[in-house]
DNA sequence: AAACCGTGGAA
DNA sequence: TTTCCAAGGTT
């Protein structure tokens, strides 16, 4: 379940599952991540995207092993002190691994939440202290009751009450949406930021990054990405050895951390 | 608090 | 083609 939580962190679950499955495969238990290789886990990680949730899984994995005896804890302090795990992926391990009663908030409650309750068609850019008040004073108060709640909630985001296309017509709770009785009013809070892409940092990162996963062997700097600015690579490698995703070999080769094939004795 | 961090499918 | 968006987290 934590698994497959961070691999779902903003990567949509359809491209989540095959690797879901074959990560499984390989590191079934945090006792076993915990022994992998960086290079490794980012190298299975594939292109679900922001590889670094890789890296943090298995010092997760490493973390359990340390002070929890290899278990995934219970506990919401114990699971948010994990690496990579925030106050969604905590709250949803706690519900759907365990059946405890905790308040999850992901984009399809918020969603749902802000056109069934609150009559807008999209929440706020980000989560708000209103949106986490209203969501625990909608939770259920038995323990069982709020597990249902929590599956429910997010499956009704991701199936009927989507962002683009939402599906009233076969919403179970149509006669009650404030959004719907209002006319589908158009949202009018503040706009959302897009994400430029095309030339970024982030861009050329990804190239770095998949350049070393298909190359078994250090890369040259000069073959990382190919026909990318010069200066733009370099500050793109500096930060991905910040980020422990990349590690120089020699004076002019990079590879994939931990990496250890090729090193002389 | 705002920016950053990947990737690919669908509108 | 461009834009939007996806079971967020960290700094």
């Amino acid at each position: 379940m934590l698994l497959s939580e961070v691999m779902a962190q903003q990567t949509p679950l359809a491209r989540v599952e095959p690797a879901w499955r074959e990560w499984m495969e390989r590191w079934p238990t945090p006792e076993v991540l915990a022994a992998a290789s960086p290079a490794d886990v980012v190298r299975a990680w594939g292109r679900l995207g922001y590889p670094r949730r890789a890296l943090r899984l298995r010092e997760a994995a490493i973390a359990i092993v340390e002070r929890h005896g290899g278990e995934v804890p219970r506990a919401q302090d114990d699971l948010l002190s994990l690496p990579g795990i925030g106050d969604y992926t905590a709250a949803a391990v706690a519900a759907f691994a365990f059946g405890d009663r905790s308040v999850v908030v992901d984009t399809n409650v918020r969603r749902v939440e802000a056109r069934l309750i609150s009559g807008q068609e999209q929440a706020a850019p980000s989560l708000t202290r209103a949106e986490k008040d209203l969501a625990r004073n909608l939770l259920p108060v038995v323990d069982h009751d709020a597990a249902v709640w929590n599956v429910a909630v997010m499956e009704l985001g991701a199936l009927v009450c989507t962002a683009r296309a939402p599906r009233c017509p076969d919403c179970p709770v149509r006669g009650r949406c404030a959004w719907l009785l209002g006319g589908r009013p158009a949202y009018d809070g503040p706009a959302r930021r897009g994400q430029k892409w095309h030339g970024t940092d982030r861009q050329v990162r990804g190239i770095i990054v998949q350049t070393l996963r298909d190359a078994h062997v250090p890369v040259d700097r000069g073959d990382l990405a190919p026909g990318r600015d010069e200066v733009q690579v370099d500050r793109c490698l500096a930060g991905l050895i910040e980020d422990g995703l990349v590690e120089p070999v020699g004076a002019h080769h990079f590879s994939l951390p931990g990496h250890d094939e090729a090193q002389a004795g």
